[in-house]
DNA sequence: CATGAATGAGCCTTCATTCAT
DNA sequence: AATGAATGAAGGCTCATTCAT
């Protein structure tokens, strides 16, 4: 479909203003996501954004959309594929996550947004029920019973939110170490 | 019902401008703690509301200070006050909390504020402090060494903030359930 | 009917109403002679302004009666008290008027309120045709026709009125010299 | 005059907006150029202001900015065109701005803005310089001294503002005979 | 004599949106 | 594929005014 040497300006500059909505979210919430403050910092006027979307809200539709395709299965993938015990690769997910500041940068945006909006609701429903899932599974997969794998696989998950959420006085050390001794006491020695 | 003189809109006060803004910032965001918007819900015309506040940024003040105020220390001092094994207190602390839907409400929005503003962060910040603390206490009490208290003090309150973040389709039975089987799995047996 | 051992708080209170007003005209013009902020540079409330004052126009009025009240005829009084020649009387007069800063600051202020409100107008054609005839009056007392003594008049005020309107940088040494030659020139040597 | 597909509201330019500012300044002081009351006039929505305007202080800053441009320099630069004696040419200038009563309009309400803004009076303060050296200089060509010069200017300028400033009961026979005697009294016989 | 609390109007700004070019 | 110019709604803030106490 797409001629190889078309650098399609079109396709790219909607990508440009999801790419800059999505930069907004991170810093400074979905509040913040507004069709003239992102005119200013893409350069363009405003009047242009309705060229590539209806309004504003087809906008917010795309950032979700875009959430949700740039989402964890990129990490659950690398993951698998290089393999190993159920517990190494959870501990690795944890540390490659957790090592990509911007990684969870929108994590509380796009929930506080859950808050007021059905359709983000619903689709962090669905992000969160696939990860818990995959979660759940490397514990069963690891020998653990259904109900304590959900348990754990909770504990786990709520170990990330906590990182979004909580505020420590912690050296980059110390924060490894924690995390490390969380994640050991959940998967098992190691 | 109230005695036929106490009639009219009951002239408002401060406490009341702050009880609306508590309600609104956990319903919708500090984002939606506007003043307009707030005359409306309490009746009133907006220029009444600079009777109490200088400007909106001092109800934001009010707001913080006052989520500082009715917090956990509540919930602590009511389950010191009951006593009991440090896996007991921790318990029920959480069952406590985790069955008062409002008590978390704010959390997420005073979080997401967080990032915009200093202040705010500060606030958290020591907050955090003060319940991660508590909570490390609790497992150093019980037997703990230091470092794997305070792990398992950041899964505990991570837990609690998961419970805010993470959306899930489970029965409040099976949420029970769950909840249950992290505690016990944290704090020991029982 | 006023005891001679009571300090008529009343009268004075309206006075020092009057008193921050004409204050706030000479440093910012009537447009900031107003209610809230004049009650919060006497430390009362507003609402206090209302028991002396129908309305911010009631105060504007008391104003305009105070400017005319303080007015020149003071200086020219004193001028006459001390008698001598017309020229030296007039010089007298410039000298001590220009040498008080104080004495023009409402002078542009209340000029440039003549031009919306009919009452100042009025108000201020009076006080100019006051001085005015006073000086044109000395210059006929030294011997010019009335035409000449006119114009000469009109010159001497358009002076004063200069010194308010006019910026100059210059010192308080040129200032005077300068003055002094123009005021010889109207008045004849010395 | 103009094509007939000229008709709507002619869109609004930059320009607009200062001239109606200007119109406003004159009328009734810096304090009336208001946003929304200039829209009014100009039969535009407000939010329109701000496509040309940051702010509405950036239409003081234009309007200023219009003020010191469109200023004397165009009366001196008609009359040095002319040529005569240094007194004939004064004679001239004066008659020619004090038949317009427009062009004294703004004095007043710039030198009462002057006051309370800095940019103002610095500006102020340039033209006031040019405008005396102007005037000096044509007093030393006409063979006065330097100190009688700036003297005499300062007596002509302040007959200028005196004009704006001083309320009269005359007609325009007798403001034009005591006009005439007050230049030639400044400037020599004729 | 005033305070406390409110109402309403006026104005400043920021945006989402529209529309002609 | 946009720009330029505008509309309208929402919200912030300042005041003049009112009124019960």
């Amino acid at each position: 479909m797409e001629a190889e040497h078309t650098e399609r300006p079109e396709r790219l500059d909607r990508e440009a203003w999801v790419e800059a909505a999505f930069a907004q979210l991170g810093e400074a919430g979905v509040n913040a996501v507004r069709v003239e403050p992102l005119a200013k910092r893409l350069g363009v006027t405003k009047g242009s954004f309705y060229w590539h979307f209806r309004d504003r809200d087809a906008l917010l539709v795309a950032l979700l959309e875009a959430w949700k395709d740039r989402e964890t299965d990129h990490y659950m993938a690398a993951v698998e594929a290089e393999g190993g015990q159920p517990g190494a690769r959870l501990r690795r997910l944890f540390r490659m996550i957790l090592a990509d500041r911007a990684a969870l940068a929108p994590e509380l945006a796009i929930r506080d947004w859950a808050r007021r909006d059905k359709r983000t609701a619903e689709a962090v429903l669905k992000i969160d029920t696939r990860r818990s899932a995959y979660l759940q599974e490397r514990f069963v997969e690891a020998g653990q019973p259904q109900g304590e794998a959900q348990a754990r696989a909770a504990l786990l998950y709520g170990l990330l939110m906590g990182e979004v959420m909580i505020r420590r006085r912690e050296t980059p050390d110390e924060r490894t170490a924690r995390i490390d001794r969380a994640l050991v006491l959940l998967t098992g020695d190691r």
